[in-house]
DNA sequence: TAGCAATAGTTGTTATAGCAACTATTTGGT
DNA sequence: ACCAAATAGTTGCTATAACAACTATTGCTA
């Protein structure tokens, strides 16, 4: 734990990478005509996989705000992608899941994803990537 | 690159790592009461380190849109902790840097700022850094 | 079982992110 | 010298992020 990386920018290096990853995928979304943001792919990712889950659950396997997946459900259902079910046992619930045309948009985006996965990926091994899997575990695991 | 880490979520890992390290620097800032929030830190930073430079620059070395940069700046000029001065030989431009108010509170929250670092850091090597630091510039040069 | 705490979700507000459109300047090519 | 292109910055708009306050339920406990 010496001076060279407890002053090193690592917080800066994390986000100006996620942001390049960001917009790279958001600028071939939109290139493509996918009218989609990354952040409303990730919870299609999440409902596909899921099925039919609830908002709350939603945040947590996304690690989002559940105020923000509120509203990113929100959007996902005025385009048709999501629909929303009222839970009868616990009425305080809504569940959520895929439409059909939903279903559809996730297969239809899905291939650009892994391609630009790859993109990003290019010139590094599996190791790389346990590596960093694991050292952004310990940073996690590491903060209260 | 095989499909054990295509199809991974490495996009999720890093923006859940970077929300967890943001969160906690900014629940610290609340609760000692610094009235700043972790970008505006990150402005202050290099505002300290580079003295006077435009709000192009300081966008370019903390990745932000310049929009953003404005936006912020606007909000650190509000708290005084910040002033802008028109260039003289090139209208365009405006120069930004620390008030007096502003070299203080960055001597004052920097502190905090080291040992959140250190927490983040903590079991982790020298070494890790590095690593990490190699694989972060790699996914970063590989996108267009 | 009455009442209070905990939980699920929504709404309001502020901040950051990024795109498009705009103004004001400066630069470059002819 | 002139006009088009490029550059610096601001403003408007939409999306994501997080907190606080709120409603509506459900669970727990005296």
């Amino acid at each position: 734990m010496h001076d060279t990386f407890v002053s090193n920018p690592s917080f800066f290096k994390l986000d100006a990478t996620l942001k390049k990853i960001r917009n790279y995928w958001q600028k071939n979304f939109d290139a493509q005509g996918k009218d989609i943001t990354v952040d409303q792919w990730l919870l299609l990712e999440n409902l596909y996989k899921h099925k039919r889950i609830t908002h709350n659950e939603l945040a947590r396997l996304t690690s989002k705000d559940i105020t923000t997946v509120s509203r990113i459900i929100e959007l996902l259902v005025k385009k048709e992608l999501v629909e929303r079910q009222g839970s009868t046992d616990d009425r305080r619930k809504v569940y959520v899941q895929l439409t059909p045309a939903g279903v559809n948009k996730y297969k239809d985006v899905r291939p650009m994803v892994l391609e630009m996965r790859k993109t990003g990926w290019k010139d590094l091994t599996e190791k790389d990537y346990q590596e960093l899997t694991r050292i952004l575990d310990v940073i996690y695991g590491n903060i209260p």
